[in-house]
DNA sequence: TTGTACGCGTTATCAT
DNA sequence: ATGATAACGCGTACAA
């Protein structure tokens, strides 16, 4: 009976209930704490007999562990990091889920940081806060203008792993998925539907994977032995370009006639695309190939189904959980992991045989030259 | 000189820096552990001279609390749980920016946990995870189905609020918004367009949150005198109307005309009705007025931008931890909040004047009787 | 296989 | 205004 009695902590009203602890657990299984703890760690060296007796006494006192008491004694929290951009997104709530499923699994919880806008308060979540969190480690989605080295979380030993970077951040190992692929795969697939005027729009050069995705679609016109026609690029700063840039990018004709299909480098641009296309006549998957890329399902109802790349957000936030904990458990190593995208035909780039075989589109503004 | 020298407890090829602690600063300031922790934790009993020596030595040792040490003796994370629902869903994203904002402002980390998708898996969640998680209180998004109490949580003392929740678990507080007011609103709206044979369309009576759109539907038909007409309502089971249903709600002619308005009870069906309204030749705001409900900034580019009833997800997701922590604070209170929605008035409800004043739909299938 | 003894870093209590 | 001391709950040497 060393124990003395505490007093509850919480509010007056709530009834004067003590917290179990492995020493409640050991007096009243008539072991010692080290052998509780041996047991509720699942630890080999413990007698079957004295096992199953501290485990039901453990049940029985409803023993919850103090997730501070196991942090401070070990020095790991059980908790993984998210730092979000500035920005909220559709697509992080996959992200999210994707992370703290994997983590999940893996017994980790995980914390969550939008990172604030201005650049004075990055420096400051950066140098300040970061250091403070109660967390093993520190899967990032940073602005690309965003630096952070590894030194930047100084004492606390957190680890970090970049989401969807290119090796932009030396010494950062990152999970990243292949933006450049998916969109040359995209064009053979429209080439297959017998386009050859494929025309591309989104994003600058600013934006690392928008400009991955440009790459793929030069890599997808090269493959076919398509030449590259200014006129039928549309980059803009924006997110998403303005109608009137969208209507000049789908009526013009130089120098063989309007596009037959247009790449878009994300989805929402894509249905920008496909609303002007509406305007003029021209219904996506008939008149005109269409393709996005992200594969958001908020623009799967538009166009009866909009051809395009999936990113798989959620595998790449899983992908980022595994990397982080094996640099966590084993040191950093060479690291980085690429999560593929992959094709999702539907209707928007035009009609498939029974047999999925794409069909080449009916255009009525089509000149055959 | 009482401190020993501790190994580094990370991989082997770190330096072996050791933690930096109070009373390492205690010694080189020549002061004791507590006033350290006074200065530390800004408390007003320190003389201002002590209070500079010691911040200054803190900040030249690189000072770093450890919060596994402060969690076990003050009994308190300085964390929120967020619990989310099985299913991902753009707008989450919002929620989850709103609760971590409002809890980074008042120094509090944010832990996501989205819920398994089987309930068996929910309830050991519930009866085993949640009492073990180091966080001081909950926001909860729960499936209208899930039950959970108070009790449920027993051990850790955490305190519960649950999201857009109408009172449907009797003891846990909750913030909701004004989805009946809303809808009620954007009906009255339609009316002021000249609309007079408005239909509604979305969700049963399961979704509580579909149930108050419903009857704020209602509602806005009564403020006008309207009558109720059966063919102009489709509730479906499915998320979103097939086009089917949606295409026989369009062209239901009875008792005098198809319908000139469409209210969706949320966006994503309010798209699925533009496409079929465009493939039966009907232009949204031009012939025939459609609204949407949560303002998703997906279908913003969709005709010209949908009229729209904003649900405050981020206000929300701001109020729930300001609800919580006074719950924390202050013991449980008759608590409750209510953010409001507001109307966002596009271009899919009709022309407007200069002044902003509705102006009636030109509809060419509109019969005047 | 099990028990003894101690320390992790912090804050609360009390005394000065 | 400050210091000595103890305690939070757990894990881990080391001894038995």
């Amino acid at each position: 009976m060393t124990r003395t009695w505490r007093k509850d902590t919480a509010h007056p009203e709530a009834p004067p209930r003590s917290r179990t602890t492995i020493a409640d657990i050991a007096e009243a299984a008539g072991v010692s704490k080290p052998t509780v703890s041996r047991v509720l760690n699942q630890r080999g060296d413990v007698a079957p007999a004295t096992r199953r007796k501290v485990e039901e006494v453990a049940a029985e006192l409803g023993y919850v562990p103090s997730p501070g008491a196991r942090a401070l004694r070990t020095g790991r929290h059980g908790a993984l990091g998210l730092l979000l951009p500035p920005e909220p997104w559709g697509g992080l709530v996959d992200v999210v889920y994707g992370v703290s499923e994997e983590a999940a699994a893996r017994q980790m919880n995980v914390m969550v940081f939008p990172l604030p806008a201005e650049r004075e308060a990055q420096r400051r979540f950066a140098t300040t806060t970061l250091p403070h969190l109660p967390i093993d480690g520190l899967v990032a989605l940073m602005p690309d203008g965003m630096l952070l080295h590894r030194g930047a979380i100084p004492l606390s030993g957190a680890r970090i792993v970049a989401f969807d970077d290119r090796g932009i951040r030396p010494g950062i190992p990152y999970v990243e998925t292949t933006n450049r692929e998916g969109v040359r795969d995209v064009v053979g697939h429209l080439v297959a539907h017998g386009c050859r005027r494929i025309a591309f729009t989104g994003g600058t050069a600013e934006l690392a994977f928008a400009q991955a995705r440009y790459e793929g679609y030069l890599d997808g016109l090269r493959d076919a032995g398509l030449p590259y026609v200014p006129d039928r690029v549309l980059r803009s700063d924006d997110d998403v370009p303005s109608e009137v840039e969208i209507r000049r990018l789908l009526t013009a004709e130089e120098p063989d006639g309007p596009p037959d299909a247009v790449v878009a480098a994300w989805d929402e641009i894509a249905t920008a695309v496909g609303h002007v296309a509406y305007e003029l006549g021209l219904r996506p998957g008939r008149d005109l190939a269409l393709t996005g890329f992200d594969d958001r399902p908020e623009v799967e109802l538009m166009f009866n189904g909009l051809t395009t790349v999936h990113q798989p957000l959620r595998e790449m936030g899983q992908a980022s959980v595994r990397l982080l904990l094996e640099i966590l458990d084993h040191g950093p190593g060479p690291g980085n992991a690429t999560v593929p995208t992959h094709l999702v035909v539907r209707e928007s780039c035009g009609p498939h045989a029974a047999d999925g075989t794409p069909l080449p589109l009916k255009s009525p503004l089509q000149n055959e030259s």
